[in-house]
RNA sequence: CGGGGCGUAGCGCAGCCUGGUAGCGCACACGGUUCGGGACCGUGGGGUCGGAGGUUCAAAUCCUCUCGCCCCGACCA
């Protein structure tokens, strides 16, 4: 209905943006806590996807997970003095500890800080400081190299402007830090990463992506270079949705962390950082998403199959349900993610909508005609809802396992049409310059 | 942080200019008829109008402050 339809991307993409958001059931707001947001359930479990899918990467890439205080002494900031310079303002600082409450006379309680710390805790905005320390003591020889390490944890930065899962003030990600004993090898670990990165957009969300390297007044403060992944999204603006840093000696120098190498000399380690965060999410909504709602690549969608009955009677209903519990079963038993949506006094058409919206890749009904001919009707989330085809219901799970693929594969050709329209390239900065002109639609390529 | 817009029921909104007992649609609860793409009828529940002050006999409405959200910009993942 016109109360929680969602804006066409042609009117308002950033408008659109949001209603999906809404509709889908992904995340809110967190209006009592500024600029951040609440992931909802069906959000969240689109984040485990992603985080499953970058972790066992992470992980065969030879890194460990561990997990480093979420408060980071004030001290520490100021060891590296581009990186305070580029954190500072952002930074939330913790300064007390303990409450005392007081009840006044009219039974209202109010509540006072209690004690100042000695020394503040800023709220990490990014780990390379605090990790750093725990290096130094970790590392004394180059058979202690290279040092592996990501953890997964939240991050707060105070953000001017925040936009669900775009920027908020707190998200998550995951940040790698790693430590090698030469400069070859660390860059190369920058670049490994990246490739991750690239791996997991393109073979894991079907966002096609293009890496590159950031200019020096965009790089990471405290970091030599910078590398980034950047997708297109569907208003022709880009997003950077994951970064890997060559640190240099930098933090090493900071922080003390050094290496007694195969000749016996002391040396600084070569550090590198790397992170993707919740900001993935929105890059898979602006990247997939219709008018009609969320648009979910399989491998991420926490359910991949509805299948929803037709009934008239109640005989009806118990030989559609029969039907459709053998079919959830064997399409559990295939590997796929399925519901059966049997939710009482929902007609079938609003579940349609409704599972459309959450981008369900795609919804079966087997209705009475179906039981009788064997089969069901099958939609994708990806096609024009009119359009349908038929199915048969004996080995019909193995089908959606390979249409699941398809889905996959053809979600990723799609983005990758839509940026080739989008993108320009030129060889000149007069071209450039042309290129820019006709109302300035369109990212480019130099 | 600069410029603009907006906070009224779970969601989307009207009412505010011109103060006078808080409304609509969807959602929700119950009953009935329905059911292959958002069903319909009837009945009902739900709001200290973001918050705090002020003006007034009287404030959703006028004034001041404040918090939050959205958009553009700067900055970032």
């Amino acid at each position: 209905m016109s109360s929680d339809a969602i804006t066409s991307r042609e009117k308002d993409f950033a408008k659109w943006y949001q209603d999906v958001i809404r509709q889908g059931d992904l995340a809110e707001p967190a209006e009592v806590v500024r600029g951040c947001m609440v992931i909802k359930p069906h959000g969240y479990a689109i984040w485990e996807k992603i985080q499953a899918e970058m972790d066992r990467r992470i992980k065969a890439t030879g890194h460990k997970n561990a997990y480093f205080p979420l408060l980071i002494p004030l001290s520490f900031l100021a060891k590296e003095a581009s990186h305070v310079e580029g954190f500072a303002m952002e930074c939330a600082v913790v300064t007390h500890s303990g409450l005392k409450a007081v009840r006044g006379p009219d039974g209202k309680v109010e509540i006072e800080v209690k004690n100042e710390l000695e020394e503040p805790y800023v709220i990490r905005p990014t780990s390379e400081t605090i990790i750093g320390h725990y290096f130094a003591k970790w590392i004394q020889s180059h058979r202690d190299l290279p040092m592996l390490i990501n953890q997964w944890c939240n991050i707060m930065r105070w953000e001017m402007r925040t936009r669900l899962f775009l920027r908020t003030s707190e998200f998550l990600w995951q940040e790698g830090h790693t430590a090698h004993a030469t400069h070859e090898e660390s860059l190369e670990e920058v670049h490994r990463m990246l490739n991750v990165y690239a791996d997991v957009a393109e073979n894991v969300m079907a966002m096609p992506v293009i890496r590159g390297k950031k200019t020096d007044s965009e790089k990471f403060a405290g970091a030599v270079s910078s590398f980034c992944i950047e997708a297109m999204m569907q208003d022709g603006k880009a997003l950077q949705a994951g970064t890997s840093h060559d640190l240099g000696q930098n933090f090493g120098r900071a922080f003390d962390v050094k290496f007694q190498n195969k000749a016996g000399e002391i040396e600084y380690v070569w550090q590198t950082s790397w992170g993707a965060t919740t900001r993935l999410i929105g890059g898979l909504i602006m990247t997939h998403s219709d008018d009609a709602g969320l648009v979910l690549p399989p491998l991420l969608a926490p359910i991949q199959v509805v299948i929803i009955p037709i009934f008239k009677s109640d005989e009806e209903h118990a030989k559609v349900v029969e039907a459709g519990h053998k079919l959830r079963r064997e399409c559990e038993e295939a590997g796929l993610s399925v519901v059966l949506d049997d939710r009482d006094g929902m007609r079938p058409g609003a579940k349609h909508f409704d599972w459309e919206q959450k981008g369900v890749p795609v919804r079966i009904e087997i209705g009475p005609r179906d039981v009788a001919a064997g089969s069901c009707v099958v939609k994708r989330r990806d096609k024009d809802p009119k359009e349908k085809s038929s199915l048969p219901l004996t080995g019909a799970a193995t089908v959606l396992k390979t249409l699941m693929s398809e889905m996959q594969t053809s979600l990723l050709e799609r983005a990758r049409a839509f940026r080739a329209s989008r993108m320009v390239k030129v060889d000149t900065f007069d071209q450039f310059k042309q290129a820019l002109d006709p109302g300035g639609k369109g990212n480019f390529l130099l």
